[in-house]
RNA sequence: GGGCGAUUAGCUCAGUGGUAGAGCACUGCCUUCACACGGCAGGGGUCACAAGUUCGAACCUUGUAUCGCCCACCA
């Protein structure tokens, strides 16, 4: 005997384990089944499951639970993500609260391999909690993107694309983030608005020069001039002024024609810099002249290229403070040394005050770089890195996206898509970290006789290969001499070697390059590495390319977009059919959810309080494409209700010996309301397989909790009452068999969103199944082999309206509801009355009806009621309430005769009946006819009440 | 600055040319033998605004307003 409701916290832990013992989570390996494969996202070693993996998973799952039942080879590959930066943090913080020495002093190899002890210790956790979830990930095939294979694979593309000029070093402006002291690629910046401040600074002009710069008054109109010997330039960085190789007018801003190709005299540094004319320089935008930072601005960088400024780098790249070699040559002062550059900031601008040249300040909102995992100010900076060409690469991409290869579902997200791929910048995936991939590259000495490879050919020369030794052998190539491989952690390289006869070094020392790779180089190749490439192995030729990729929108930059350019360079082919873009999971009031915020709803807190499937279904069913979801504890509960109330549907089956049927005979069950549900579980079985087909997630969970609820709990089980509790045998074993059939098949269409239920109930219904059977998730999905019986429809459909109806106006009528109330059929016609006496039982007991007569003349101190055009049926009751009996009618009275004077307008317009199709017009004219057939009946019942 | 999306019942959202829908919340009744995590019955909307196309517009077109997000080099 079932208990009264479901118990997930005893019973899906016990569920999963069992799945997982039995190896339910493998591909079938069937050779003559439909490949179906995912590869997961893969989540952060590092991370904690939040409501964004929780909706990203269940997705995978529903996917991958419905194509395992319809007999496909499904694989979901699942692994964690080393997430260099999050992971190196993790660590850090770690030593520090153990009052440990820093990474720096305790060298790369011994912080590597703490990293290690930590990941084999704590790392992904995030794993569990996705079996918590239910997901059915083949976990014996696990992978990690700093497994051996998969470096094996990142190695092999970083050399090749170096071979093949896709990837180069390049020396340029990059946003280097402070905090981490580490290069991120455009991605990883946030825009945020800040308040921030103009300085207003007076730059000195050289040489005694003057202009005459207008004046203008409060309401800004030009009053007249003021002669100036300094002009103004406003900045938000004043510190970056220590770097100035410029200040850029607009060529046609009158106001300083005459000032370009003078000079102006740095105040601090005492340089001389050049006004230049530059269309950059907005006449707008602050003063309209603008100074010039090339080393550490993205705009001015440009502007320096096109004047040929210099590029001065006034902070450390060690840490952002005024250092540096460039420094020295910038004539910067020494107390400025070693100031943080906000301090730096600061010291400016009181160095300005002083010498009165600060000509005001303005409070204004800037927008500000921002490193998205360390939040503070990105600086952009000159430094060497490694870049990608990913303006190559997109175009492939571009392409198959185009040709249909690949498909974004919603298809708006194409449009992003492009959009970014089209305008697509180099890619730098150099990290001055430790935690990663380190970059095959060994630097030696330069060598006169050719150019090293990269587009700034620096003071290196660059050998790159899979392995240090085969990247010796290349440079013993190169010098003809020996070469030695140089210890790690020795910044920089020995050219310092004696140079031989014929210009060559006699010995020479390669360093490996410091830098590891950006976390989403390895993970752009997951959905091949995984499966083992660079070797040709079945899985990989069985399961690549995958698909489906499932994620959220503002991964599609990050992951999806260098997912489709690494496969298509490496694999030829697309990384997966379909990428699904879901929404993102929002608080009830539509706000992102974070912990700074504190409105962040932790998964398994609701997982605990309400089940796994409670979560998965409330999700499901707000999954609507192209909307965000606003989850709430409240929506999450109705879900459980929802279990609950299946849970009870199959409690009753029990109770009525409502088993698992071997199978149904369709054409030989005989009662209509087995037929009309074998009906309508086609349809719902239609429904269900086509929303998950077309990833409309929320449309199969949708028709599944109508049909669930209202279909099957409200009126079924209502409906086969009176028969299960009746003498008919054969309609009674008919009625158990056909219960129970649709109850196992309405198991198997939630099992993929539900499937700890669901599973649950099929095993404790196993009576009458064989053991063979097994596991609900290894059943077969269910095919529209059921029937469509319209007859047996509109019978059951109008007993369901009766009693609705009947229901309604006892209501209304005030009739208490344990009264029965005598019922008789007037001048009904032979077919209704049959109709009606085949279902007197379930009339009686729903609608609490005394009796049911048959009666050709309305009953004395009778309420009638008009069901449908041509029943007319009557409530007798000793104390009807009048008043109510005409309010009602009076109503649906007023209400029909809105409805036939506007349909008769309409069908009164001769364009309408000429041009609209005829069917429309037929279908008005019908309506026109039964509404006042029913108008009549109505009206004389109406008269009859006035009789009373 | 560019792009995308949203605006339908108190709330969350379906509905893409033919009589405005669901869930939750709300109101009333009901401890009826699966379920009070329940049942039955209700109330509640000029479909943001304006113009246009059409016999007919929540739906198509254009514009406006408000909100949200993404991208973009921080004077």
């Amino acid at each position: 005997m079932l208990d009264q409701r479901f118990d997930p916290a005893e019973a899906e832990p016990r569920l999963y384990k069992a799945w997982e013992t039995k190896g339910c989570f493998k591909p079938s390996g069937n050779p003559d089944a439909e490949v179906y494969s995912i590869v997961i996202p893969p989540p952060n070693v590092t991370g904690v499951l939040h409501m964004g993996h929780a909706l990203n998973n269940t997705l995978q799952d529903i996917l991958i639970r419905f194509e395992r039942m319809r007999g496909k080879n499904v694989l979901w590959q699942p692994g964690t993500d080393h997430a260099g930066i999050a992971t190196q943090m993790v660590v850090e913080r770690q030593l520090a609260e153990e009052g440990n020495v820093s990474r720096r002093d305790m060298g790369r190899d011994a912080f590597v391999a703490r990293v290690w002890e930590w990941k084999e210790q704590s790392g992904g956790s995030i794993v569990n909690q996705l079996k918590r979830l239910g997901a059915s990930c083949d976990w014996s095939r696990e992978r990690f993107t700093m497994d051996e294979g998969l470096s094996k694979a990142v190695t092999k593309v970083f050399v090749d694309l170096y071979n093949k000029g896709l990837i180069y070093r390049d020396k340029r402006l990059v946003n280097w983030d402070p905090h981490f002291q580490t290069a991120i690629s455009d991605l990883e910046v946030d825009q945020r608005e800040v308040n921030g401040h103009y300085w207003h600074l007076r730059y000195p002009l050289a040489d005694g020069v003057t202009y005459e710069h207008p004046v203008k008054d409060e309401d800004g109109n030009v009053t007249g001039t003021e002669t100036r010997n300094y002009i103004i330039v406003a900045t938000s960085r004043p510190e970056t002024m220590l770097g100035d190789t410029g200040v850029a007018v607009h060529p046609e801003d009158e106001r300083y024609k005459g000032l370009v190709g003078k000079f102006v005299e740095l105040p601090i540094v005492g340089r001389r810099v050049p006004i230049i004319a530059d269309e950059y320089a907005n006449p707008e935008k602050g003063s309209g002249a603008v100074k010039i930072t090339p080393a550490h601005d993205f705009n001015d960088f440009q502007v320096g290229e096109r004047a040929g400024l210099a590029k001065l780098n006034i902070l450390s790249a060690v840490a952002a403070i005024v250092d540096g070699a460039e420094a020295d040559a910038a004539g910067i002062p020494a107390d400025y040394r070693g100031l943080d550059r906000f301090k730096a900031r600061e010291k400016v601008i009181a160095d300005f005050e002083a010498a009165e040249l600060l000509d005001h300040i303005e409070n204004v909102k800037i927008e500000q770089p921002f490193g998205d995992r360390s939040n503070v100010v990105i600086e952009p900076w000159m430094t060497d890195q490694w870049y990608v060409d990913a303006k190559t690469l997109a175009q492939p991409a571009i392409a198959a996206v185009r040709e249909g290869k690949t498909k974004f579902v919603p298809e708006n997200w194409e449009k992003t898509y492009y959009n970014w791929m089209e305008n697509i910048q180099p890619w730098c995936v150099s990290r001055q970290l430790w935690w990663g991939h380190r970059i095959p590259a060994w630097f030696g000495p330069p060598s006169d006789d050719e150019g090293c490879r990269s587009k700034t050919s620096g003071p290196f020369r660059i050998f790159v290969a899979p392995t240090a030794e085969e990247a010796k052998a290349q440079a013993e190539e190169f010098y003809k001499c020996r070469v030695n491989l140089g210890p790690d952690n020795t910044v920089g390289y020995r050219a310092d070697q004696p140079v031989g006869p014929g210009n060559r070094y006699t010995e020479v020392d390669l360093q490996h390059d410091e830098d590891v790779l950006d976390t989403w180089f390895s993970s752009a190749l997951w959905p091949f590495s995984t499966q083992g490439w660079p070797d040709q192995t079945d899985d990989l030729k069985t399961f690549f390319p995958t698909a489906t990729v499932v994620t959220a929108f503002d991964i599609i930059f990050f992951w999806v977009a260098r997912m489709m350019m690494m496969s298509l360079e490496f694999m030829g082919e697309v990384p997966f059919r379909d990428a699904y873009i879901h929404a993102l999971v929002l608080d009830e009031k539509g706000q992102k959810m974070s912990k700074s915020k504190g409105n962040a709803m932790d998964p398994l807190d609701l997982i605990n309080e309400y089940g796994a499937d409670a979560l998965r279904f409330a999700m499901s069913r707000l999954a609507g494409q192209g909307r965000n979801i606003r989850l709430s504890k409240q929506v999450v509960e109705g879900n459980r209700n929802f279990a609950t109330k299946l849970w009870n549907a199959a409690r009753f089956a029990e109770m009525n010996e409502c088993g698992a049927p071997a199978c149904i005979d369709f054409p030989t069950v005989e009662s209509p309301v087995n037929r009309w549900i074998l009906s309508e579980l086609s349809t719902c079985i239609a429904d269900v397989t086509k929303g998950i087909e077309d990833f409309r997630f929320n449309d199969a969970a949708g028709a599944l909790y109508k049909f669930i609820w209202n279909t099957f709990c409200d009126w079924y089980v209502e409906l086969i009452k009176p028969l299960l509790g009746g003498m008919d045998d054969g309609a009674k074993s008919e009625t158990r068999q056909v219960c129970g059939y649709v109850l196992d098949e309405t198991l198997k269409l939630l099992h993929p969103f539900m499937p700890f239920v669901t599973e649950e109930l099929w095993e404790r219904r196993a009576t009458g199944r064989t053991a063979e059977q097994g596991f609900l998730m290894m059943q077969q999905w269910p095919a529209f082999t059921g029937l469509h019986d319209k007859a047996a429809s509109d019978e059951i459909n109008w007993v369901i309206d009766l009693i609705t109806e009947i229901r309604s106006l006892r209501n209304d009528l005030d009739i208490p509801a344990g009264t029965k109330v005598p019922f008789a059929l007037v001048n009904a016609g032979d077919e209704i009355e049959a109709r009606a006496m085949r279902h007197e039982d379930v009339l009686k007991r729903l609608a609490r009806l005394e009796d049911i007569a048959i009666t050709d003349a309305t009953p004395a101190g009778a309420v009638t009621l008009v069901f449908g055009d041509t029943v007319t049926a009557l409530v007798i009751a000793d104390l009807v309430d009048i008043d109510a009996a005409c309010k009602r009618l009076d109503k649906e009275l007023a209400q029909l005769d809105k409805d036939i004077t506007s349909t008769e307008k309409k069908l009164a317009n001769a364009d309408f009946v000429a041009r609209a199709p005829e069917e429309i017009v037929e279908e008005n004219r019908e309506r026109v006819r039964d509404w006042t057939a029913r108008r009549e009946k109505l009206r004389a019942a109406r008269k009859g009440l006035e009789g009373l």
